[in-house]
RNA sequence: GCCACCGUAGCUCAGUCGGCAGAGCGGCUGACUUGUAAUCAGCAGGUCGGGAGUUCAAUUCUCCCCGGUGGCUCCA
């Protein structure tokens, strides 16, 4: 029968069927890099024998061809534990895409790095006896007595294979797994490659079940392309922000006072503010009015809101003269009490409030991290009060405005979208009718899909009290982290809770849906991402120092003070040194303190009354007019320009 | 909270197989008065995260605690 193979998406060839993928590459001389085989758009091994079909060659270049290379790795690493811990007991190790790699959960005594060093050894000599990874059908009994003495695996095979059905199983040496493949031909295919850290993992992901040791690695067809990966690793780890603000003094931790809480230096309080007057800015366009609520309120209001029951743990409580309070962990309830304050007609709606509002809450010790997790937060929080007919509008000018805020002002490109749904099969758990839910669902995927944004549905992540989209994006080393959050919400407004209000046209009641939202987050954790973003190198509107004057000689210091003053008085921010440090030294400075612009003033410039213009990016503007300089410098910081151009030559 | 690793000067890090604690940068002082990515010299700076134990002697070994890092779990 015959097969085609598709040597390219245009070079098709028909070859007879019969006999191996691996044959059949073979005779067409395809070389060996060629480690798998697609069948019908499927996977497969190159053992497997193709009796009819489009057949393609999967390379281990290809996307899909490194994926199949970091789950043999994952293989080889599971068999090298294994060597050398006969009562280690694998359990699962996937192939994972960002950050590049695979992991393995195995259950055994934990180890240590100098152990890591050893089961990389391991998987070396393993890898270099090159042995075949054969491919075995089985029968569902067959693999559960291949696999009696590990639960974890039998488990598996007891879920997956179904009774009286078959599946597969890899063998390597003396090493098998249940696994549906494909893999590589040969151990020997895995050479370039890193174990990276150790750490635990609970079986399925649940904190009640057996705890088990997660190893990390990662694995590349080339020496070069690891080596690459690693570096590019090492790059990003200079960017944490962690380094960055302490580098550059924009914000201190003090632990032993109070871990997780940041405290912002002068220079750290000059980046927030600017933040917070550019979303003030929008916040006021988007019909917000700003409101300020207290950091404490008495817990009957906790309770009201169901934040003493879901939200307990979390929370900073005291006892004070026998009455109970507790520390805001939320803006919400605080801004539904100023909703509360009057009647409310359905012509006034939507009802807007805002707050920079600082929440404290309680995380646990093990998952704080940087500005990134913390105890004390600032949110740009914001609460609409809409009609449902409202909500689509109201949503849709939210996601204009991340739109905005992320791709125009701070250049982020890399946004993840996610709609979170709830849990279909578990509706008790929700608030609110079924109507209202697919309602308020519906409209969410629509304005995400009218703006044509890719999302991911996160079913059973909604809130109890409606559904919601987050927008997440990654740190310096990859991780996710979920700053911006629109947030639909039934259940605070309505009569069990808050009983919330509105008039209608027919003089009828409604209880109004509350959108809560936030565009940045929190000014922590966006700063700790912008931090990264820009690697410290901010846009001039941020930067703590705008320009630095430097000086050559000390006869240059009265025009440096004068130049100083006029910059001041333009509201620039600008800073001096006439150190006797040498100009190399003062400019090796500057750029080190990533200052946008430098102005060195010299014998030239004082005799001329001009300036020259240096900026980070080490492009120099000799002699220019003072005024022209202030000019390009005040636009820049009134357009919240992503770049600093003014030593750009055209 | 769980597991592994880590904590030495403001910062980056060396060091002690148990015997008076080191460097560079930064800071201060002085000299130099400088033209595009580190001028030179001197000085100061440490309860070696905290507590307990073993020891003639602990920064080093043991235990407990605190904190940090990476994961896990959690994340209204």
């Amino acid at each position: 029968m015959p097969v085609v193979v598709k040597l390219t998406p245009k070079k098709e060839v028909t070859v007879e069927g019969g006999k191996t993928a691996e044959k059949i590459f073979e005779e067409l001389g395809l070389g060996k890099d060629i480690i798998a085989a697609k069948l019908n758009g499927k996977l497969i091994d190159l053992t497997d024998i193709i009796l009819e079909g489009t057949l393609e060659p999967v390379s281990i270049h290809s996307k899909d061809g490194i994926e199949i290379l970091r789950h043999s790795a994952a293989h080889l690493l599971a068999h090298a534990v294994s060597e050398l811990y006969p009562d280690a007991k694998p359990t699962i190790g996937p192939p994972v895409e960002d950050p590049p790699g695979f992991y393995y959960d195995i259950e055994m005594p934990p180890i240590s790095s100098d152990d890591l060093k050893k089961i990389e050894e391991k998987m070396r000599e393993i890898s270099n006896r090159n042995y075949k990874i054969e491919k075995m059908v089985l029968k569902k009994e067959e693999l559960l007595q291949m696999f009696r003495d590990n639960p974890f695996k039998s488990e598996l095979i007891k879920e997956e294979v179904e009774d009286g059905g078959k599946s597969t199983a890899y063998k390597q040496g003396n090493y098998v797994e249940f696994c549906t493949g494909p893999h590589v031909p040969s151990t020997g295919y895995i050479k370039a490659f890193k174990l990276l850290n150790v750490s635990t993992a609970f079986w399925r992901g649940k904190e009640d079940n057996p705890k088990l040791i997660r190893i990390y690695g990662t694995a590349f067809p080339t020496k070069e392309e690891l080596e690459q990966y690693l570096n590019m690793v090492e790059e990003a780890k200079k960017r944490d922000h962690r380094k960055i603000g302490a580098e550059l003094d924009l914000f201190i931790m003090r632990p032993e006072y109070g871990p997780a809480f940041p405290i912002y230096t002068p220079k750290g309080a000059i980046i927030r503010n600017e933040l917070i007057d550019y979303m003030r800015e929008l916040n006021a366009k988007a019909g917000y009015e700003e409101v300020w609520t207290p950091h404490a309120f008495r817990t009957t209001l906790w309770e009201k809101s169901g934040h003493m029951s879901h939200y307990r743990e979390n929370m900073f409580l005291m006892e004070l003269e026998n009455e109970e309070y507790g520390m805001k962990p939320m803006n919400c309830p605080g801004h539904i009490l100023i909703f509360q304050r009057k009647a409310w007609s359905y012509r006034e709606m939507p009802a807007r409030y805002s707050e920079f509002g600082t929440v404290y809450r309680y995380e646990r010790s093990g998952v704080t991290n940087g500005l990134l997790r913390v105890r004390s937060l600032t949110q740009d929080d914001g609460h609409a009060f809409v009609r449902i007919d409202q909500i689509d509008q109201e949503v849709g000018k939210l996601i204009d405005m991340i739109q905005e805020v992320y791709y125009k002002t701070f250049g982020i490109k890399e946004l993840r979208f996610k709609l979170s749904t709830r849990d279909e099969n578990n509706r008790e758990k929700y608030a609110g009718s079924d109507e209202v839910w697919a309602v308020a669902t519906t409209k969410l995927k629509e304005v995400l899909e009218s703006r044509g944004l890719a999302y991911e549905i996160k079913e059973g992540e909604a809130a109890f009290y409606g559904p919601k989209i987050d927008v997440d994006v990654r740190d310096a080393i990859g991780r996710y982290w979920q700053l911006s959050t629109i947030q639909l919400d039934f259940f605070m407004p309505d009569e069990n809770h808050f009983d919330l209000k509105y008039v209608d046209e027919n003089n009828q009641y409604h209880h109004p849906v509350m959108i809560h939202r936030a565009i940045y987050g929190t000014l922590d954790r966006f700063m700790g991402i912008i931090i990264e973003h820009f690697a410290g190198a901010f846009p001039l509107w941020l930067s703590p120092v705008q320009v630095r004057i430097l000086t050559v000689g000390e006869n240059a210091v009265p025009y440096a003070n004068q130049v100083f003053g006029k910059l001041k008085g333009e509201g620039i921010r600008v800073d001096l040194d006439t150190s006797t440090n040498t100009i190399s030294k003062k400019i090796r400075n500057a750029h080190d303190e990533k200052i946008p612009y430098v102005l060195i003033l010299g014998e030239k410039e004082v005799s001329q009354n001009k300036v020259s213009v240096r900026d980070r990016k080490m492009r120099q503007k000799n002699l220019v007019n003072i005024e022209e300089f202030i000019g390009k410098v005040k636009e820049e910081i009134s357009t919240r320009a992503l770049e600093i151009s003014f030593c750009e030559t055209k």
